[in-house]
DNA sequence: GCTACGACCCAAATCGATTTGCATTTTGTG
DNA sequence: CACAAAATGCAAATCGATTTGGGTCGTAGC
């Protein structure tokens, strides 16, 4: 008699229900055919038993751990739990875990958070890190983990992306920008080499480009995207003269800290000066002045990235990469 | 020789070495001494060959998984991301994976989201959702997993508890309108049989016994967490009459929809009534007018949580529970 | 009634690490 | 210099499931 606290093992179940565990194996996996009577019964004992398979002997044996993993640049802007949500809304019914990765930690580089997650043999990542380096994407390429990405550059080998169409996005709140009639419009960037910034860029410069204005330097400005990076650019940035009347921000929570600067200084939004954010995360409808921003569909992203993960798992897709761009909308709200 | 595409295992490094596959795991584990040339040699040849031992071999003989697990309420109440980026400033150190699981998934009720993380056999899990029965929580006794929970009712056999006094926290709240004269003050509650409701209501009881006042059913209503039910049940006590002046709220979310509410009525804000929240998420200090709430230190929660669990599965506390009470601030703003 | 053929089940090898009990050096001491 | 004690290395058992190659049993066909 086994002992009570124990956790029952395969072996356990087969002995209660009069079979080999080889049989429970297979009712456990369908791989072969079982007799009706027999499943019954071994699913009876399952049941009875509260029997469930060791996750690391099974993983040990098949090679598949059943996890992925999500690696974000900051769990603190709202945009990325979002994410992580749409992700659980598909992966949860297919019996994967999801464990949340965050970068930013103060102590850990993103080399040695992917060095972390790929040892820990999760099946896929999705990584929605900005600051990752060909060679991080390299070491999870090579390692054999499933991998997409939120943005970045597309590559074959890569794997596959996700993404808003963000140059379109900035495109679009420029024209509208221009479109008010704002003239000197400046653009308050992320992480100078982080691939969002530079894509969301090119669609202030565009726009610009398209409306015949100049592209002055001296109106852009690369920090961080946090408030904080906000605060720090704005200063800036509202210090240029002359002024700048509009500040289109790389992301919601740089305009956040914009805000707080023109509040600081005094001036009117958007009659000074107009200030505009992008991924419309829910402080951007309730702060004063409503942000004028692109809905960036942070939870469908995650939806995506499962599906796509799960396709490629199930080995039902293994043909080169694929690049979903997912609908923008510009939201316009008060402070434009 | 061996393929090149394979991962080395211990077998692979300890030849490569000269050595056994024991003296490899010793220098890993550290379990018994190995000569300082010995080890030198060994982690060079780790290094050269990359490899990491596989986790699911190791956990099935050890019976550690070196991961935890979170389970939120709700991943879009910011403060829950918070406490998961507490748990990572602890755990990522230690080398633990952090889980995270939303157990709002419409499909997915707790006990189903328990027994999918029990089954994944990790070894510990924060418990920070309100929806838990004693059910939920004796599985997770009985299994053997380290607990650690956000609030709740403390009892020995259910493990460590960690939260910030939320009774004194509401009644802080409502002392402070009494001071500022307000007479018919409501309360918005969540989800009426979640524990944090219930200790909320309490300090709203309390400091309104203290202060002599009746307490008035009609001017209390459960409905969710969450800003759709601050809108519910902010037009339904915003109807009663005489009209409230005052809508004291369980969390931020639902004061952010009861200030919806407010401003679709065309009520002044803190004139004709005043609005407050709780939690402190970033939002509350950005809407306007910006929420008197109380501070509860979501991060700081999700650090302590890490620091009580890594001592158990550590083995160095190994008594009674421990309730830790964090400290609360009430925050003043101009919603009051 | 006997052979074939399925249908079903079993024993044993395997995944990759950890951990004993022993055997074999080294080191230290009188 | 010898002998005890400490340091260090090895072989083999073990964790719990999966997965083959082989049986064994029952049934269908003649």
């Amino acid at each position: 008699m086994k002992e009570a606290g124990r956790r029952p093992d395969i072996a356990a179940v087969a002995a209660a229900a009069g079979v080999s565990v080889t049989t429970v194996s297979h009712v456990l996996s369908g791989r072969r055919p079982v007799s009706a009577r027999t499943r019954a019964k071994v699913e009876a004992v399952i049941e009875e038993l509260g029997y469930r398979p060791n996750p690391s002997a099974r993983s040990l044996r098949t090679d598949r751990s059943e996890s992925i993993a999500l690696i974000v640049p900051d769990l603190t802007n709202p945009f990325y739990p979002l994410v992580a949500a749409g992700l659980q809304d598909v992966l949860m019914s297919s019996g994967y875990l999801l464990s949340v990765t965050d970068a930013a930690l103060p102590s850990r580089a993103l080399p040695e958070v992917v060095r972390h997650v790929l040892a820990r043999r999760v099946d896929g990542i999705v990584l929605a890190t900005y600051g990752a380096t060909d060679q991080d994407i390299d070491k999870i390429a090579k390692s054999g983990t499933k991998l997409v990405r939120l943005g970045g550059r597309f590559r074959a080998e890569f794997g596959d992306i996700v993404r808003a169409d963000d140059t379109s996005g900035v495109h679009d709140i420029v024209s509208h920008l221009i479109d008010r009639g704002y003239q000197r419009i400046a653009f308050l960037n992320g992480e100078p080499h982080a691939h969002p910034s530079q894509i969301r860029l090119e669609g202030y410069e565009r726009a610009l480009r398209e409306a015949g204005r100049p592209i002055l330097p001296e109106l852009i400005h690369s920090g961080t995207f946090t408030r904080a990076g906000g605060v720090e650019g704005a200063k800036v940035l509202l210090s240029r003269s002359p002024r700048p009347d509009a500040l289109v921000c790389a992301n919601d929570l740089i305009a956040v800290g914009a805000l707080d600067v023109t509040r600081q200084l005094g001036l009117s939004v958007p009659g000074d000066v107009a200030v505009t954010g992008y991924d419309d995360i829910e402080a951007a409808s309730l702060i004063t002045p409503a942000l004028t921003t692109v809905l960036n569909p942070a939870r469908e992203i995650g939806r995506t990235c499962a599906r796509l993960l799960l396709d490629r798992l199930a080995g039902e897709y293994d043909d080169t990469a694929r690049e979903i761009v997912l609908a923008h909308r510009l939201i316009v709200r008060d402070s434009s």
